[in-house]
DNA sequence: TCTGACCTGCGA
DNA sequence: TCGCAGGTCAGA
């Protein structure tokens, strides 16, 4: 569930509270999760690192600690939080980090779809397409992607290997903030939609981002807190609700064997 | 391009 | 008790 809005939050607040501080402890269990390494030597890569970096790529979130880079993706209920307390599920605590000033930041997963690798070198995130926040990603860029690619718009736009970090939410909102079908073929929308999708893509995840993502089930903020963009949403799980701008019901189908929503009369 | 598997909690 | 939620990847 975490998408771009949700690991840029947590990316932040890690930031600000942990950067500059040694990692005296970590503690691991041998979970599913760690990828490229076993837990126990994660565990022991990262104890006595000071944390300098974390930074974002689309949904993967990465550290720099010493000569190693811990990178983080989130799965769909994976959630670093400050305080034990605040977990709902502490028996799905995987990993904790004891910093020097006695503070530990906890990594939570309730379904074990997280990933987590640890390189001796920084990731390359070449497998992954655009990232929205990075410059190079143009309206110019962005429409030569989609006049290239004849799949359903809303496949293309959570399609990681082409824009990295929009999913499931967040793609049925820009779709709808755009007026455009998520059955439409990429390259089937013309100058002017392909601007308006690419003004929506922009407007719904810097607001997201704003208010610290969406919490629908798993997510919270480190402080533990729900976001609030959950409270913004104009289709996303508003099936058979009247849509804010005409009034009729808001549609759910399966496409690709996601749940799509969208208002059959302002999306065209 | 599509489907199933990976997982667990929750609501019907 | 069963189906759904959804990100990613392997395999058909």
């Amino acid at each position: 569930m975490p998408e771009l809005p949700e690991v840029e939050t947590i990316a932040r607040q890690i930031r600000d509270r942990y950067v500059s501080q040694t990692i005296e402890a970590v503690h691991t269990r041998p979970v599913r999760i760690f990828q490229n390494i076993l837990a126990r030597d994660f565990a022991d890569a990262l104890t006595g690192k000071k944390l300098q970096a974390v930074s974002r790529y689309g949904k993967f979130l990465y550290w720099q600690a010493g000569s190693v880079f811990p990178v983080f993706h989130l799965g769909m209920s994976g959630i670093f939080i400050c305080d034990r307390h605040h977990s709902n599920y502490p028996h799905h605590i995987h990993l904790s980090f004891t910093f020097q000033n006695t503070d530990r930041l906890y990594f939570q997963d309730v379904r074990k779809f997280s990933k987590i690798f640890l390189y001796g070198q920084p990731p390359d995130f070449n497998r992954l397409g655009l990232e929205p926040t990075n410059q190079n990603f143009t309206l110019n860029n962005f429409r030569k992607l989609l006049n290239l690619k004849t799949m359903n718009i809303k496949s293309l736009l959570m399609d990681q290997r082409h824009i990295a970090g929009i999913g499931n939410i967040y793609a049925n909102e820009m779709l709808f903030d755009a007026g455009i079908s998520p059955h439409r073929p990429a390259n089937s929308l013309d100058r002017r939609e392909v601007k308006k999708l690419y003004e929506s893509l922009h407007k719904v995840l810097t607001a997201a981002i704003q208010r610290f993502g969406t919490t629908y089930t798993a997510y919270r903020t480190v402080d533990g807190v729900a976001g609030e963009n959950q409270n913004f949403l104009a289709v996303y799980q508003r099936d058979n609700k009247p849509c804010i701008r005409c009034g009729n019901p808001i549609q759910k189908r399966l496409l690709n064997s996601r749940s799509t929503f969208y208002c059959k009369k302002c999306q065209r």
